[in-house]
DNA sequence: TTTAGCACTTGAACGAGTCGAGTGCTAAAA
DNA sequence: TTTTAGCACTCGACTCGTTCAAGTGCTAAA
């Protein structure tokens, strides 16, 4: 546990740090602390911080820097009351549009918002639809062969795909099975969907058509489409701002790793519905170990419960980037409530 | 005009810099060149190539280096026959899978293709589309107040969009407006029915409805998104590898430029059908001085012609570079016709 | 016209010296 | 016992001079 003044050192060096960049001397100390005490005393306590491994030195007689563990010290127990500038606020709300046809429109236009307040990256992955349940298979033709599949799920979730109907495949047929599969599984939830897709339904299907193979493919096809999670990436760019390694290669990695929507949601995860830091090697990911990551859900009620998330430097604001992420998370909420209500009841 | 051994010297240097980077100095071109001569001549005949503008010193003792003008003199009189490796050649033709439904799909992967064998960065562009007609209009409920409209061009070309009813819409008055739309705008190209939505349509739609606005913007909306040009982008980040300037606030310039199509586009536009470098400050975009560009058009006989290019580093291997895009162009333009024929000819 | 030779220029790499910002430690003061 | 003043020490950043290699331009001879 540490003493008042230790506290009181290990803040004033994360806040220095985080706000210049430059490691932290005594005497700069000195002058900022609530308390007056000399350079010397200063110097002790750091000796005691730095054993303790919250702080560290660059070299042997530089100032100190914030330990991955510091941060996590200082993130969990000195952190500023995440007072949200009202501007900022302001900001979020006028942001959001209210000419969304799509609940993923809501969401890209999310991490873009989120991304230009903090300067940072930032990701935002929709409710999870894994309960929604299926409202309905349209398919529509287009003239020559192509046909446009549309699912729906009753959480308003729409996904098309275009496809090309093989010669021998005969247009009735192909209606009977539509109305075979929305009779079947019309309300059911995806997953089950999916699965009774590749269970019975094919068994069923044999009287209706002579090669039921390619159709199924298709439904399968766009219903893995529709159930799968993808993170809307925001700021991207900014990324080249704030990481520290300018090394095209690491830059190159990083980016492959923005487009891997596995990867990220198995980094993005967010532990408990708290505002969630991970620091640095936290962040059991190697590329990642000079950034932090903030992740939080937001919930939509019945509809489930979303992560957004925000990529960072270490050496972040934390408390403001916190403060941003929780205002966020409020009114990601009720825009999303907002949507749905002005379209699904009633 | 360059006497035989200026020139050889010329090539010499840009081939020299291009593969290694470095300013090539008297000595190594002695070596180099078919004809052997001395290095002491050789720096006779550099000085007039710099006086001529051709090549320039980094210093006044560094060996020398192509100019913009002298990279000019190479691309139009220097250029080896563009011999493609057939292994390229075989690379490009197995990289099209055949399962594309979408024109819009094959676009996007030759961008890709063409820019991992070339590890540059690509711009690829679909045939023109101003003179495709419209074939259709579909309107396809979703539920809850929800629209899916799509609209088909008799070039294949599908784009859809969500949106929602307005409460006070009456569904009926919808349906005999997209009717109307259909029988009147049907077979006309994209352009005029552009003209056509606002102008004699509005009028002709108020004897359906009582608040034709709405449902006009979403034509338009839709229309103008269908007849719009959009570069699909490939290898954007192969920027990072070969942008000389690293500095974050340079490189996040150039990928802003990249998202700007409308600004992508008076930079690509090729000035003929033959295969177009520019090169350096000849691209007039500040931006790209440091940068090579090779245009080139498609032609996919009468489904138009479309865009592809090459953004490199001036010093790029223009033969193999310019042999890649000349294979290419004729892939692609094989690849959409094989595309338009297995769909559209019956 | 070509070439050998030579004086000259330049950036890169290296070491020595200085400076400033920081440290740890000791001994005296509180 | 805790705090502080003082001091020797360390290290990176910077400057300066030196050396080295790779180039150059120019001159005079071939």
């Amino acid at each position: 546990m540490l003493t008042k003044r230790q506290s009181d050192i290990l803040q004033a060096i994360v806040r220095h740090y985080t706000s210049t960049g430059q490691p932290v001397g005594s005497k700069v100390l000195a002058d900022n602390l609530p308390e007056r005490v000399s350079s010397a005393t200063i110097r002790n306590e750091m000796a005691s911080l730095e054993e303790m491994g919250l702080i560290a030195k660059e070299h042997s007689s530089s100032g100190r820097v914030p330990s991955t563990v510091g941060y996590r010290y200082y993130v969990d127990n000195l952190l500023d009351q995440q007072a949200v500038h009202e501007s900022d606020v302001a900001i979020i709300q006028n942001s959001f549009g209210q000419d969304f046809n799509k609940i993923d429109e809501i969401v890209a236009r999310s991490a873009d918002i989120l991304s230009d307040l903090t300067t940072f990256t930032t990701f935002t992955l929709k409710p999870e639809q894994k309960m929604a349940r299926l409202s309905g298979f349209r398919l529509v033709p287009l003239g020559n062969q192509q046909v446009m599949a549309i699912i729906v799920t009753d959480s308003g979730d729409v996904e098309s795909q275009n496809f090309t109907i093989p010669r021998d495949m005969n247009t009735d047929e192909l209606e009977s099975v539509i109305r075979l599969i929305n009779d079947q599984l019309s309300g059911l939830p995806l997953t089950e969907v999916l699965t009774r897709l590749q269970q019975d339904i094919p068994f069923k299907i044999k009287d209706y058509m002579h090669s039921p193979n390619g159709v199924l493919d298709i439904f399968d096809n766009i219903l893995s489409h529709a159930s799968s999670e993808r993170f809307f990436v925001g700021g991207k760019m900014n990324l080249l701002g704030f990481s520290h390694n300018h090394d095209p290669n690491t830059l190159q990695a990083l980016y492959g790793l923005l487009d891997q929507n596995e990867r990220l949601s198995t980094v993005l995860d967010p532990l408990d519905d708290s505002i969630n830091v991970r620091i640095g090697s936290e962040i059991s990911n190697e590329l990642l170990d000079d950034f932090s990551l903030i992740t939080a859900t937001y919930d939509v009620d019945q509809y489930g419960k979303g992560i957004i998330a925000v990529l960072g430097p270490t050496r972040m604001p934390y408390s403001r980037t916190i403060g941003l992420v929780s205002a966020f998370r409020q009114e990601l909420a009720k825009q999303m409530l907002d949507y749905y209500h002005r379209y699904y009841d009633q």
